[in-house]
DNA sequence: TGTTACTATATCAATATTGATATACCGTTT
DNA sequence: AAACGGTATATCAATATTGATATAGTAACA
C-alpha cells in the first residue's frame, strides 16, 4: 500500500533492488519490511509510471547492477505523500490473535509458556533497538544514518520503536503476573483450569477483575 | 498469513462470512482486520481443505446464509497453530515511514503539524479501547465477549492494545517537545530549518542529543 | 580443474489484500 | 406499483506479499 512511496523515499539516493532489500532488513525493519519478490515488481511499476528511472552499470562483484533513481515526478509524488497526513493502516499482531483464542487449549500453563516465549522475543527485539540508540547517543557511529540531514526524523522513528516494544514487554509482565494469580487460586474454585469462580454470566466481576485492577503495571502509567 | 487460522478461531461458533466481517470490525480490530474480498475466498479454501464445513440456511432478512463451522480437522489445525509458539510477523507503520522521510519537506513546522494530527488519531483510538475496558471493569455489558469462557485471554489482548497505543501517544508528546525545542533555537544556529548546530558530521553530539536525553518522557519509564 | 560456497541480482507461482461492484431481500416513499 | 434506501450477502479485478527458485560472478578449496 505504501511500499511504492517508501521506495521513492529510499531512492532519494540511487540504488539497486538488492541495495534496497538490505536497507529494509538493516535499517527500517522496525516499521516496514519487504522481500525481493515485491521490491522488483514495484520498481518496475514505478519506472513505468515515470516516477523512477534506471540505468545498468557493471558491478565489481556479481552481475550487472540496475541502479534506480528518482525522477522529478517521483520526487513530487513523494512530497505529495508526505504532505497528505498520517497514513493510519490497521495494525496486525498474529501473536495477539493466538492469545485471543488460547482458551481453546484449556490450560493456563500453556498460556503462561506462550507469554514467556513472547516476552523473550520482544525483549531481544527491544535490546537491538536500544543498542542502536546507545550507539547514537555515545556517538559510536554504528548507525551512520542518524548523523546526516534527516537524523532527527529518523531518530524519532527509532524512539517510537523503543517505546512501543517496551510497552509490550511491560504488558507481558502484567499479563504473566495475572496468570500467576490465576494459577495460585485454589484448584476447586472454578470448574476446570479455564473456568471462572462460579458467578456464571453475571457481570458483577468479570474475568478482568483479577487482571486489571491489581495488575503489576496499572495502565495509567503509560496510557494518558 | 494467519487469516486462515484466525477464521478457524472465530468459527468456534458458526457464522457466515458477513458475520465474521463484523467481528473483525467491532471486536478484534486492535490486532487484525479483513475485508469481504479476502474472507470469502479464504473460507472457500478452508472448506476445500476440509477444515470447515458449511450449510445454507434461509435468512430472516436478506439472501440465504451460508453458515460455516469448524470440522474436527479444523479444530486440530487451530490447536496446532495455538501450540506452535508466538507468530512474530514484522510490524508495519506507514506513518513512521512518512516521518522517516519527512526531512525532505525541509520545514520542521510540517513535521509538527504531522505529529499533532497523528497524536489526535492515536488518542481517539486509545479512547475507544479505554471505553471498552471501562465497560468491562464496571460490568456494563457493552462488551459481552469478555464475560464468557476465554474472557481472560481476550481481556489481555485488549490490555496490550491500550498499553501499546498509549505508549505511542506518549511518544508523540516526547517528539512534539523535541520539535518545539528545535523550533525555539535561534534561527541562525544551523544552515536552514533542517540544519544542525554546525558541529558537522562529528559524532560527539548527534541529532538525538536534543531529543532523547532531555525528552519529555525518558524511555526508562516504559522500556525496561 | 572441478566443487563448493558465498555474495549479488532477479524472477516466478502461490497466496493475501484492497477497493469496487454485484445481488437479494425488505421497508418506505411517491 | 415504481422508485428509493438500507441491510445482508457475495464476487471480481487489481495490487501486494511471501517463499522458493534461478542466474552471475568471484573466491577458496580439494
Amino acid at each position: 500500500m505504501s511500499l511504492q512511496q517508501i521506495l521513492l523515499g529510499l531512492l532519494r539516493e540511487p540504488g539497486t533492488g538488492y541495495d534496497l532489500k538490505s536497507v529494509f532488513d538493516e535499517r527500517i525493519s522496525h516499521f516496514w519490511s519487504a522481500e525481493f519478490g515485491q521490491i522488483y515488481p514495484t520498481l518496475n511499476r514505478l519506472e513505468e509510471r515515470g516516477l523512477l528511472e534506471s540505468r545498468v552499470e557493471p558491478s565489481e562483484k556479481g552481475p550487472n547492477r540496475r541502479v534506480y533513481s528518482l525522477t522529478r515526478d517521483g520526487r513530487k509524488e513523494l512530497l505529495r505523500w508526505l504532505g497528505s497526513g498520517p497514513a493510519m493502516g490497521a495494525e496486525r499482531f498474529a501473536y495477539l490473535a493466538q492469545l485471543y483464542f488460547m482458551d481453546a487449549l484449556g490450560d493456563v500453563h500453556e498460556t503462561r509458556a506462550f507469554m514467556t516465549a513472547l516476552k523473550q522475543r520482544l525483549t531481544e527485539w527491544l535490546g537491538r533497538l536500544q543498542a542502536i540508540e546507545a550507539a547514537v547517543a555515545t556517538g559510536h557511529g554504528a548507525a551512520p544514518e542518524y548523523y546526516s540531514d534527516g537524523g532527527f526524523h529518523r531518530f524519532a522513528t527509532l524512539r517510537m520503536g523503543i517505546l512501543s516494544v517496551g510497552s509490550k514487554v511491560a504488558w507481558c509482565d502484567e499479563t504473566l503476573a495475572a496468570i500467576d494469580r490465576r494459577i495460585a487460586l485454589p484448584a476447586g474454585v472454578g470448574a476446570a483450569t479455564e473456568r471462572r469462580s462460579g458467578r456464571g454470566a453475571g457481570p458483577s466481576a468479570p474475568d478482568g477483575s483479577d487482571h486489571e485492577p491489581c495488575s503489576a503495571t496499572p495502565h495509567g502509567e503509560v496510557a494518558s
